[in-house]
This record gives structure tokens, sequence and C-alpha cells, in this order.
DNA sequence: ACCACTATTGAGACAATTTCTCAATAGCGA
DNA sequence: TCGCTATTGAGAAATTGTCTCAATAGTGGT
């Protein structure tokens, strides 16, 4: 599989921080870096259960965040109430385009709007590394119901 | 007051669509347009306490989704887990700088930016109207921080 | 000004999601 | 292998927003 070197560099800052290197992180690390999709919390815990493993909510909970602390998961809410998590491979990053109606999202990579939010971190002092951006909208379909029916 | 018009455009909003002018929505519209920061649902509803009126919390959530249905008032998550409520001065936009370490906001205006999401909405056949758009990193004392304090 | 109609409200129950608690379990260094 | 203690599991608790429904109060018509 291609996330070889993502799970030994979990390990590795699991060893490095004094953590123990356990089935449950394990298990569920293999899951979320089988998952190309954004998932929450939830539907990692069930897909867990279903291959047999035994493994509770707090504990998936806590290692997630460990995982965005290792800097292999990134944690967000895109428009629903739940967080999502999607695994970062070699640290190709994109941002997102979120429906606020019904919720659809699209992954877009810009370098344009990239550089341009690099700037505007650095002239506000904050870290152009660590940015995370998301445009939220309506999409095409969304749009054309609500002109259908305008307002409510 | 400068809120003079939104006000006039709130009453006329409620006139149009056959709502009632109820003391309470007019006690939050001003509430809201007092504040001149992000605020939440509780916080209205304590300001509003403070002030002698007697409002629920139901009615607080829902008449600010009436307000923002006007358009007088954006709802949005700004890296807390409560919704943020802020007033819309005569359509004015901006957008937001969110740290994800100590939640500080900060709002910029950006042309190009605004062009360059535009132009990603477009490419996706979202609104390029109805954006809302979040740099999401960490502050210079976030990082500050995180560098002093290896991660955890 | 008064009435009747019904939209709106208040209080608290409920729902959804995440975090916390703490006794039991299981990595890991020696 | 042993002992220490980080981690886990199960469910309670917390957090935040929505729903229910009887009581209240705007509104249009008289
Ligand atoms: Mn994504
Ligand atoms: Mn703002
Ligand atoms: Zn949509
Ligand atoms: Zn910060």
């Amino acid at each position: 599989m291609s996330s070889q070197r993502e799970r030994a560099a979990f390990i590795d800052h699991l060893k490095s921080h004094g953590h123990r290197i356990t089935g449950e992180r394990l298990a569920l690390f293999d899951e979320i870096f089988e998952q190309h999709r954004h998932v929450d919390a939830e539907e990692l815990l069930a897909a867990l259960h279903r291959k047999g493993h035994r493994i509770s909510r707090a504990t998936v909970y806590r290692n997630l965040d460990l995982l965005v602390a290792c800097g292999l998961v990134r944690k967000q809410r895109l428009g629903q109430r739940r967080y999502l998590y999607e695994h970062i491979h070699a640290g190709q990053k994109h941002d997102h385009l979120v429906c606020r109606s019904c919720g659809r999202v699209v992954e877009f990579v810009s370098p344009g709007i990239t550089a341009m939010q690099r700037e505007i971190c650095r002239a506000h002092g904050f870290s152009p590394d660590h940015h995370q951006f998301q445009i939220l909208s309506l999409c095409a379909e969304c749009v054309a119901a609500s002109e259908t029916q305008p307002s409510h």
C-alpha cells in the first residue's frame, strides 16, 4: 500500500513522544488511510467494527486527535455539524468549495489563491504554512432551486 | 443610529413575507446591530435579558435565522464550536482569518482573492455571489507557543 | 376600540455530537 | 516475566441547537 511512509511516520511520532503503539491506533490509521473521501468519526468507528475490531468511540476520537497532531490527518467542518477527517498524503494539500445548502464538497488546487492566502497570512502575522481554506457558496443545483422557489 | 436603513429593511421584509412585527424581533435586531463583533446566540440572549427583555432561547435562534434569510446578518462557524453572528452594513462584506489554536479572528478585505474565489466558484458551477471565505491558520502567538513547547 | 384568527413565543424536553470519568487492560522498559 | 502506567471501553456528561405545544399577542376586519 502507498501509505507505508505515513504509517512509519506515525509510529515514529508515537515512539518519539513516548506514546504506545497499540492495536487500536494502527487499526484506525489503516482505516483512515484506506478511505479516500471525507469521513466522520462515526463512520470510521462503524467500519472498524465491521472489520471485527473491538474499539470504542472515545478511542476513535482520541486517536483522531493524535493523527491530526502528527500532521497525518486533517480535521475540519465542511458545512456539516460533524467534523470530517481525511488523511494527508505526502503533505499534498487542497482546498474546499462547500455548498452551504446541500453540503456538496468540491476539492480544488489553485496556486494563485494559495499564494494570495499566504500573503494575507503574512500580512496579519499568521503562519503561512498551516493554513486551511474554505469557500462556502451555493452549488449550481441549489442556486437553481432557490431561483425556482424564491426564498421561503 | 446608523442602522435605520437596515431596521426599515427588516420591517419591510417581515411585512412583505406576512410575518409579524414583534417586540422580540425588534429587540433582537437592535441588539445585534449594537454589537460590533462576532457574537453567539447565547451572548445575545444574555445581553437581552440584562436589558430587561423577556425573550427565550428558542426565539433568539428562530429570529437569527430570519435575519440571516433577510441578508441582514451573517451566520458562520469561525473555528469555534458555536455559530457566530454578525450584522451586515449596507452589504459590505469581508473575509476571515481564524486562528485554529486560540480562536482569534482577523477580518480582511482582499479584492484580489475575491476575484480568484469568484473564478473558482464559476469554474465549478458554484454561485460567485454567495461565497464566504475563511482561512484557518495559526496566529503569531500560537506559532511562537508551539515552537517553544513542540506539539503537546 | 374590540374581536377573532393564527403566527409567535416560552419553557423545557429532546437530539446530535463530542468529551469526560474511572476501573480494567495491555504496552513497554527493566 | 514483572510492574508501572498509558491507554482503553462503556457509559455518563457536556455542549449546542432544534422541537413541541399550550399560552400569548400581533393583525386585519368590524
Ligand atoms: Mn478534502
Ligand atoms: Mn466578521
Ligand atoms: Zn448544493
Ligand atoms: Zn492563536
